[in-house]
DNA sequence: TCGCATAAAGTTATCGCTAACGCAACGCTC
DNA sequence: GAGCGTTGCGTTAGCGATAACTTTATGCGA
């Protein structure tokens, strides 16, 4: 694309550095070219107050003009703290946590937090593997999806000394600071709220990784409820890959193959309640009448789909803004405390077969 | 929570901390216990095979029982190259980018890069100073959305002297290697897709930022064709905020109101057209009878909506992995350069007012 | 006018690691 | 058995910033 042959001048950067190795400027090029030291650079950076107004001046226009970018590494290499913070998520993919990781993200970046992002996609391996490469970076703190992690895992964020904040989930044991919610409590108002509306068999539905414990405590709550209610045994129809619409279509065929008498499907997240209703469809059973729906996640289509799905909504924005404030909380040497974030049994359609009083939880 | 009263031993990590201040060991402390120098204790984490097989067996051992975790920002400003891969997206809601990034980085993760993700939300001040940020961090190379860039945003990533790849467009000037596709053909089949299908009165519906310059080229693209086919002119009917359903909805009943006569709707995203559909619902209007409705994105549930939803798929996955492949290549020598990635027209009932064959574009 | 607090800069010593070089000990060739 | 490449490790010198001192002006009261 470039080569040497073509001398114009006035070519771009790429061009110019095939002449002379492109040099990075340092607090030192600065320093030398203000005639200063280079401390005297580093404090009109951190501390401009400290250094004279007419030489502040003279030092900024030399960053600007040679495009001076601070060095980090040496940064944080030389001084107590960098200003990264790690998180570490189990999937990117339909919503599942994209609004956490963005509420979070321009929360921190108001103090100058640089988000690190990693994805497990619910492999433990990776995990580790990504949480030892975190902090390899000597972060300021982390915060990570769930409560449930490898011991190794576990050893090393407690081993780290920085503050860890688990989101997502707070039924269990923490290391440090957790925010989210009870999964169990969100699997018992499914099933409440099934039964309030006068479906008698149900069955569970959807993608259930080996490791998502989270989505096998609301599968729990959901058994333990309706065994309360004096229900028939909570069928599942799980396969452990990612949830998806398609999935959802597929396991609800399956699902009524061997089970047509189901009247209510709890699905483990909002997308496979698509697919399962448009499976629905294609069988011939009509949602509410024949079938109710209730799902998880609160989709930003789940109130567009026809009918209008049924789910929870976990208040995402507010993890993600919460988990924001208890890392610089805990940074500047708060205490570290559990939070538990509200969420909302949405009532709408998908579940509209009789008219009963929606059961709320919070 | 913890308190210094408390004095029972056992106490997990936090309590320790408080007794002796925690020291995260280094190179040299392992080297210490095994009896060598530092430098073999890197040689036997950097090129194993120069270490005698029993002393690299202690030194792991050791640095497993101290649970040691390298200093990159000490290796990064020792070493000659980072394995930061920073990465800047225009936003994470909706699916937009969440499965670019959820590929790019779990085939980083194959060559041991570590994403450092930025999240911009269409506002070029902070593109700006995440820019600078994450340079700050001297990545191996960045990787961004967009080829529409703040002046002074060009000229970092140019003196950098990282590779700079460009993501999701490539219709226009380029820093170095993009990888993506051009937006205004998009437009234009879209208005040939509505066209072809016998609509002929079009409105362009969504959210529209002043710096969405993508969004801005799939307008023209669809003005332009529709002007090519003697069409009315385009009714553009947005708002400056970002796309959801509420949005959409708000957005068609509003244009209905002022142009009752419109029988086609572009959506500027997926989300939107939910919301659309929605609104045209309560109007009374059916949809692909009386409008019809083609949108962008290929949302998850674009196909489980009812009508579902006819939309531009483009290929997010295979952006990713390229992009992947990309920085890999360059960060080895490669050469820049500009790939165009394939997107499809998905033809669904949302615009199946006559039977004629639909237009596919690649 | 001296003394001393204060402001504004310079000096020096790390931070933890890697690259480059140095140097024994060993084996191989002829 | 002298010469020479290899192997395996130690030594030394930075990387680019910051923190802690030290030094040099400056001001101000007694």
């Amino acid at each position: 694309m470039t080569n040497s042959t073509d001398g114009k001048p006035g070519k771009d950067a790429w061009g110019e550095k095939e002449n002379k190795q492109r040099v990075v400027p340092t607090l030192a090029s600065i320093a030398e070219q203000v005639g200063v030291s280079a401390n005297t650079v580093s404090r009109a950076l951190r501390a401009p107050n400290t250094v004279r107004p007419e030489l502040r001046k003279r030092i900024n226009i030399a960053m600007e003009e040679l495009n001076y970018v601070p060095n980090r590494l040496a940064g944080g290499l030389s001084g107590t703290r960098t200003d990264i913070v790690g998180v570490v998520v189990t999937s990117l993919y339909y919503s599942e946590f994209a609004s956490i990781i963005d509420t979070l993200q321009s929360s921190l970046l108001e103090h100058d937090l640089q988000v690190m992002l990693a994805n497990t996609r619910y492999n433990p391996d990776q995990e580790l593997k990504l949480v030892r490469s975190i902090l390899s970076w000597r972060p300021a703190a982390m915060a990570i999806i769930g409560i449930d992690h490898p011991p190794k895992v576990l050893e090393l964020l407690k081993s780290s000394g920085i503050p860890t904040i688990e989101m997502w989930d707070t039924s269990g044991p923490v290391i440090d600071t957790a925010i989210g919610f009870d999964h169990q409590a969100v699997g018992a108002a499914q099933a409440r709220h099934l039964i309030d509306r006068g479906y008698r068999t149900l069955a569970f539905v959807g993608s259930l990784r080996e490791n998502d414990r989270r989505a096998r405590k609301r599968l729990l709550g959901l058994e333990t409820e309706a065994i309360k209610a004096g229900i028939t045994p909570v069928i599942t129809c799980t396969e452990p890959i990612g949830g998806s619409p398609d999935l959802g279509e597929k396991l609800v065929l399956d699902l009524l193959q061997t089970h047509p008498g189901i009247d209510a499907i709890a699905c483990n997240s909002d997308v496979v309640a698509f697919g399962v209703m448009r499976g629905l469809r294609k069988l011939g059973k009509r949602v509410p009448e024949d079938v109710g729906v209730i799902a998880f996640g609160d989709n930003e289509a789940a109130a567009c789909i026809t009918p209008p799905l049924t789910t929870i909504r976990p208040d995402r924005e507010r993890i993600g803004r919460l988990t924001a404030d208890a890392i610089v909380a805990r940074i500047n040497g708060g205490e570290p405390q559990t939070t538990i974030v509200d969420w909302k049994l949405v009532a709408r359609e998908s579940t509209q077969r009789d008219a009963v009083e929606p059961t709320n939880a919070g």
